[in-house]
DNA sequence: ATCGATACCGCAAACGTTTGAAATGATAAT
DNA sequence: ATTATCATTTCAAACGTTTGCGGTATCGAT
């Protein structure tokens, strides 16, 4: 705790009056007298006097602190959507505390624990991709804490969620490559226990029978790391016929898939065309570049906070599902005639 | 703040003793019997007990909560160093509560009162571009705040630092350049107030006259984001004789550089190389893979996190500079026969 | 029986703030 | 002169924890 902080005590002192009248002057409470006022408004003023956050939470019995557990900040995505968290909270005089899961069960389990322990009055979430049990969430739900999970929710939890249209971008995505001309066409999943993943398959799925494209079970391939498409997508671009096209989960194995394709002497998109997910950084970097669906990550951390204050706010609301549209970004990965650079 | 927590006061109001009591029992304070400890210990565990930090921040007179105040979050140095601030911090029960300037001046200045307003025990900070003026910091050093910059320090202010080699770093990639058989060398450097963008500067000058290479003043070009090298670079490009290499001060200009160079139809690494720094995502995802220096984020929010708890425990030690060394990461952008991939 | 020592425990204050209740002083109504 | 009324202020408790100090009880020694 720094020191220098000016307190109510300081200034009561040099009024020669109590803490409670200051407070109350402050607050402009009627019960004190114009002239009191006036004396405690300007010493408050000139010695920059800002209640100290520490006592209120003592007092108040909130923190005014919200926790948000993540896989890895360090992914695009995820670090979007805390910049989207923190500026909403910090309007509203919240602060944010991050843990990260890395993608593991256990961490996430202790972030719950952490979060706890630091008394945050409510926390955002994105699963890992390792938790099936999800007893730390339902304790902290026991314990009334709001909870709100974004992108990789928990199904089984009645809680506030805010996702992406994860479907309907997956099938816009597919779509698209099928107006390009695409008929073979292999999706890169991920976990097949998330609920984004499950999306995904399906909006790839629909695109597919809308044009009367067989779906093909071998072409729905879990891999969404990119050391996982260094060895897989060798072996699938050594069929017969190969495909024409692939639709990744995300952005970073889609723009390793385009250099192993481009390295298999495949040309981008004439032969192959490929369209990641979340319109990171890399995607317009990559050559061609990356076509893409827009996942939002920034609009999903202010939703995410909203609701989550919103409900420490009103704890008895009936709990909601945000949808954040996805937008397709077309690039020169997947089409000659790019909309977008 | 949430229900549910246990507090000293449940105990002692189900064990009928006092509070002090309880306190001490937790402690292991000679004073009290090993009955009660046992007690206490007992139902503390089955309870679940955990201190109130908010509690013990007022008490204390510090909030176990430390700052930082970084440019952007979604650059991939920055959440990095991010990763390794909080692994060390909360390894040794400290929080972290994290600010984006946004590369704006103002943005900064606020950051830095809200930090002290809610009481951080310390700060740690990279300046953002746009930051001549350091009156912030050093009003937050009067009042006796520990302070700690990394990467982008504060030259005027003796405060604790950690850097990387940045000099060592340039001249190792503008060696490597040189050996590579390049020559006509284009430096795309930083914003020339930070100290970061002199020593990468003096680094590359280095390299140049230990080979007895002139330095032209005009190959040292101010570009240090993706909007500017896409107007800057096909200027460039189009010098005679055109340069054959291009250092950049991070990846994403790098990899932004590379992709013109392509479209420009020059042959990477052949006629012209390039080489970034950084080593983030981008840089195994560009084609080729970008040669970049890495800067080793994580270890540096690790030793910047390290100094500052020092100096909270210390507040009169000297200050110190940690430089972490880089590492020339070689990738087919600037040589036929990369060592990494 | 008295004293001192020892062992164990509780009271109360403190951190900074808020807030119900009580106190003070002054004014107006009787 | 007494009382009610009002405006203004202070007191004290509370949030959860720590800690100096004082208190009590027990025991052994005298």
């Amino acid at each position: 705790m720094n020191s220098g902080s000016v307190t109510i005590k300081d200034i009561a002192r040099e009024l020669e009056i109590s803490p409670s009248t200051v407070s109350r002057a402050l607050k402009d409470h009627p019960d004190i007298s114009p002239h009191t006022k006036k004396m405690v408004n300007s010493l408050a003023e000139k010695w920059n006097y800002v209640p100290n956050p520490i006592a209120l939470s003592l007092k108040g019995g909130k923190s005014n602190t919200i926790g948000i557990i993540i896989p890895q900040i360090v992914h695009y995505f995820f670090s979007a959507v805390i910049s989207g968290v923190e500026d909403y909270a910090n309007e509203n005089a919240y602060n944010v505390m991050i843990c990260q899961s890395n993608e593991k069960y256990e961490n996430e389990v202790k972030n719950v624990q952490t979060l706890f322990n630091s008394h945050v009055d409510g926390i955002i979430a994105s699963l890992s991709k390792l938790t099936r049990n999800m007893e730390h969430f339902r304790e902290i739900m026991k314990k009334n804490i709001p909870l709100v999970f974004f992108d990789r929710i928990c199904e089984e939890l009645d809680t506030d969620r805010v996702t992406v249209d994860d479907e309907e971008g997956a099938y816009m995505a597919v779509k698209h490559l099928i107006l390009e001309g695409k008929k073979r066409i292999v999706h890169l999943s991920g976990p097949p226990n998330l609920r984004i993943s499950k999306d995904r398959i399906e909006g790839y799925i629909r695109a597919l029978n809308e044009f009367r494209i067989p779906v093909n079970e071998d072409n729905i391939i879990k891999c969404d790391q990119i050391e996982e498409a260094q060895w897989i997508i060798p072996s699938i671009l050594k069929r017969n016929p190969v495909p024409d096209a692939f639709f990744s989960v995300n952005d970073l194995t889609a723009a390793e898939t385009l250099n192993m394709i481009k390295q298999h002497g495949f040309k981008v998109p004439e032969e192959i065309a490929v369209v990641g997910f979340t319109n990171g950084q890399i995607s317009k970097l990559t050559d061609p570049g990356l076509s893409t669906v827009d996942q939002h990550g920034y609009e999903m951390g202010i939703e995410a906070a909203k609701l989550l204050l919103e409900r420490i706010k009103d704890r008895s609301r009936p709990t909601q599902s945000r949808v954040i549209k996805t937008e397709l970004i077309i690039r020169g990965s997947s089409s000659r005639s790019p909309g977008n650079i």
